[in-house]
DNA sequence: GTGAAAGCGCTAACAG
DNA sequence: CTGTTAGCGCTTTCAC
């Protein structure tokens, strides 16, 4: 018959190596000097008992778990998904657990978990995109507890963040177009409300014009409620109204690729060749910018680095560790597929 | 001024309330009957002090710190994420909280990270698909540590597990297709050495062939190795290859919708129409299918499904409750979309 | 070089 | 109905 395995202890360590607890947790902590052969024979010890400290014990001790919090909008969106892949392996190779939790785009549920898990499981918190909304995480950032904010933009240079430059993204796509010759260019986008990131993209749009000289006209410009709910539906509708112009653009910029995918999709119902009618640019550089057809051209964002960027910056905070810069500002990069055409003069 | 924040304990709880610790621990648990008045005013002095008790103390007590650990191959595929959606939600609503590992399909890793947390920190082990191999996942069963397993066949009743019936539900998708008069059936699959699921698939379309006595014909089954690195060249080698043949199918059947975008992806580039010229079918319900052109007709598993009915044994088994069935199969359903064409005898 | 013992914040058994 | 106290497993001072 099987014992029942009490989980074994400290103590079952030093009672069998024949030492003091103090000494087994020196030994295995090298928190002070333990004679070789001690050192040995208790290793010799742990090894046999298939002992494993309590991290539970521990953290009650040293108030740390090791484990940081991330708080999500919705883990099944592809963007995040591949953020926190960045956070997950970097958090790892660093000997950090995460915990996910997801807001589904609610305030109150990020306080929720805020209160659940503050100053007692987590060392930290990492924040991922949603709705800009800040007043939680200053108040958490004021009481020293380590938070950063990822795909956000805080408005607060006190609180840690890590950003692609949306603005600057955008400004530069459109600059890339006026470069092979478009010189009308559309553009379409989510309603940004509490969405920073959206908006910087839009506002990035019209310094693109400016610095060309292009004139901003509303009629090829459609900001979206519908898009939110549903971007086939909403880019259907905003390509539509576009087209029903004198004059249409050559290309359609868009906010997203998911965006792009649906102006694909609806150029292509109303037989309208892509890029040979009109070309079409995303943002983002989802998965599924490799399977439309034709392959997306995008602004690629940094999706892994910003989540490995950020717990970085974490647990360099968590750990006391001198940060020169806490906003971090990532790169972006035009990914040139098929889906825009070159012009000639 | 500020003070230095002292995290408040249940100490300066009792304390200000003038009453005992134990009393404070009582009154906020229910653990025993608190008079009216003398639990009123510590729970006003719980809000005051903005006091919430601390989960690692609690659980060196308790031995729970109501956290389960989700261990996922790749958190940035799509399929697992649905399912850590449906985890991360139902767990929530019973108070639990999700600590996510990812193993990047090795066993090693998940070893590791079963040492890392075992009997420890988190209160049971939820294992995702992944590659087959069970050694760990059964003997941390044996030692009684809750633990189940989705998307994979444990091959051992014992161990908890949640799945679809990947046989009936791929001899279902054979079914179907015969019943809209397709007699010439491809498959294409990747090789499935210790991922039981997909070799299950191809069992199921084996047998759905049988059913309707369909000779099996090797020249238009595509098991491919390339398909796992890459399922958009694999896929269109594959494709090739089943074209390649004097009698082409009328239909090709795939082991996931990502080998089907990539087969209608070939198709469409050798000017094959589909489905007019050649029916497609998924598995799986992707969001991509419903951005491919034309629209995928799939099986759908139920992803998100899956996750929350396997927190929700896992929960059980925690807690101790009975269950009945802790081997659950959840059904699958076609989706017809427009990849398939009906045909005429 | 090592051991004894305090104590992290909480729960629960025991005592009244 | 409530208080006192032991103790969960560990780290860390203090003592030798």
């Amino acid at each position: 018959m099987k014992k029942k395995s009490k989980v074994t202890s400290i103590k079952d360590v030093a009672k069998k190596a024949g030492v003091s607890i103090s000494t087994v947790s020196n030994a295995l902590n090298d928190s002070r000097y333990v004679k070789k052969e001690t050192k040995e024979k208790i290793l010799e010890v742990v090894s046999d008992l298939n002992y494993t400290p309590n991290i539970i014990a521990r953290g009650l001790k040293t108030r740390s778990t090791r484990t940081v919090a991330v708080i999500v909008p919705d883990i099944s969106n592809q963007f995040f998904a591949q953020v926190i892949k960045g956070v997950e392996e970097t958090a790892r190779q660093r000997n950090y657990n995460v915990l996910l939790t997801c807001s589904y785009y609610d305030v109150s549920e990020e306080k929720r978990s805020i209160e659940i898990l503050k100053q007692q499981f987590v060392s930290g918190f990492l924040f991922i995109s949603g709705y800009n909304s800040f007043e939680h995480i200053k108040s958490l950032n004021d009481d020293k507890v380590p938070v950063v904010v990822v795909d956000r933009e805080p408005g607060d240079k006190k609180v840690p963040s890590v950003l692609i430059d949306n603005f600057e993204a955008m400004r530069k796509a459109v600059n890339f177009l006026y470069g092979i010759r478009h010189r009308r260019i559309g553009y379409i986008s989510y309603t940004y409300d509490n969405q920073t990131t959206v908006e910087r993209r839009y506002k990035g749009y019209r310094r693109g014009l400016e610095d060309n000289n292009l004139v901003y006209d509303p009629d090829i410009v459609m900001i979206s409620e519908t898009l939110r709910l549903n971007e086939l539906e909403g880019s259907r509708e905003a390509v539509k109204k576009i087209l029903n112009n004198k004059n249409i653009p050559t290309v359609i910029l868009n906010a997203s690729d998911f965006i792009a995918v649906g102006v694909i999709r609806t150029l292509k119902e109303l037989n309208i060749k892509v890029p040979e009618d009109i070309s079409v640019m995303g943002f983002d550089n989802i998965l599924m910018s490799l399977y439309t057809d034709p392959l997306l051209t995008t602004v690629k964002q940094p999706k892994k680095q910003m989540g490995a960027a950020a717990v970085s910056l974490l647990l360099d905070i968590i750990e006391g560790k001198r940060v020169k810069n806490k906003n971090i500002i990532l790169p972006t990069e035009i990914i040139d597929r098929q889906s825009i055409k070159k012009l000639q003069d």
